[in-house]
DNA sequence: GGGAATATTCCC
DNA sequence: GGGAATATTCCC
């Protein structure tokens, strides 16, 4: 267990304590009239506002968070407060403070007895070695991936830089087309048809779905 | 035990990052020339001066015990520095972080020492731990290899589309040109210079680079 | 340097 | 509200 206890009082107890004892916060934290509560009014006022002046946080969950670890009641008022119990946490008697203990967080009991302990121990280790073998090799294929991945980005990129030139040769060809039939046009007033006669006759050829490449 | 690991990297391992990410404070705290270990040139000032920027105190100790529960090394360097330094703490590489795993706690030498039964238990709990860390980081690398591929698949799809209609595109400008060349050859056997003036006036043409698309 | 307590955070 | 992880403190 807990054999080593620190002898002071906890730095939370009394830090609540000390806002408790603070007349300028009584419209956020304040004992009840005779002593034997606290309210918090106004949480996230009093979150924002007192916290952070004797903590080092300003969340009032994690302030919840200590009254429960240390076991104080909470109670919601009808008006909107909150209250605040402990049997050992009182304005008149600050004395009683060492009586408020920090829960412990985890009990281990012991359980039942094991007869067959060393035998599931076996069994266990056993599992454990195959586990360990599947997860490397895991962590193999894995790396593998992650190389093939970053391949694949490079190619892609090489891909579409290649679609890119395609493109801009493309272009050229079309200004190409394009200026040869301007100067058609004007060399060839006299007889119109030639340019009419190609342009019938491609519009005539049919086209076919070319084999491009077989990707995955 | 625990199962529940958060996700991301530890809120120490990063604001230890920042620090060294931040040229202001070199005289204090540096990465070495290459980036594999880090200086703590003088820890007073340090403590007072930086930890209160990144964390809640200003006690050095603390952050060494930090760095101590992340597995970090310190060495003691001549000229008076520390020095820490950690398998997967590199300046070029944050994406290791995610390597670098918080001691857990769960050693209790409760008195005396243990049965050997008991010890067993422990080095597989260990070993589990491990275990579970290593198969979180590979969870993790497999989610983005995942990811990664669906948007492989995406963007390489697109390019294979674009891919075959520009090609099919070319062939009708191909098969377009070629008539047009044969039809123009058969009609002006009496000035051929026409081609040549075509072909001379296109070369002229400055190439520009088109807005293709943008992938990903 | 590291064990263990308390403080704070995160999450179910 | 409480379990469990991380952060900070304290101490040997």
């Amino acid at each position: 267990m807990s054999s080593k206890r620190r002898v002071g009082i906890a730095h939370f107890l009394l830090r609540t304590f000390e806002m408790l004892d603070t007349p300028k916060l009584k419209h956020l934290i304040e004992w009840s009239p005779c002593g034997e509560m606290f309210y918090i009014k106004n949480s996230r006022e009093f979150a924002n506002k007192v916290l952070p002046q004797y903590f080092r946080h300003r969340n009032f969950q994690s302030f919840l968070r200590q009254l429960n670890m240390y076991n104080f009641v909470k109670k919601r008022l009808k008006n909107g407060w909150n209250q605040f119990q402990h049997k050992y946490f009182k304005r008149e008697a600050k004395n009683l403070l060492i009586h408020v203990h920090r829960r412990s967080n985890g009990q281990q009991s012991d359980e039942e007895e094991q007869t067959d302990q060393q035998d599931s121990i076996k069994k266990q280790q056993e599992q454990l070695q195959q586990i360990k073998y599947l997860q490397n090799d895991i962590v193999l294929t894995s790396s593998f991936l992650f190389q093939q991945s970053v391949i694949l980005q490079g190619n892609f990129q090489h891909l579409k830089n290649k679609l890119l030139y395609q493109y801009i040769e493309e272009q050229k060809q079309e200004k190409f087309l394009f200026n040869t039939f301007s100067l058609l046009n004007k060399s060839q007033t006299n007889s119109p048809k030639l340019t009419q006669t190609i342009l019938t006759q491609n519009r005539k050829e049919t086209e076919q779905e070319p084999q491009l490449f077989v990707l995955s």
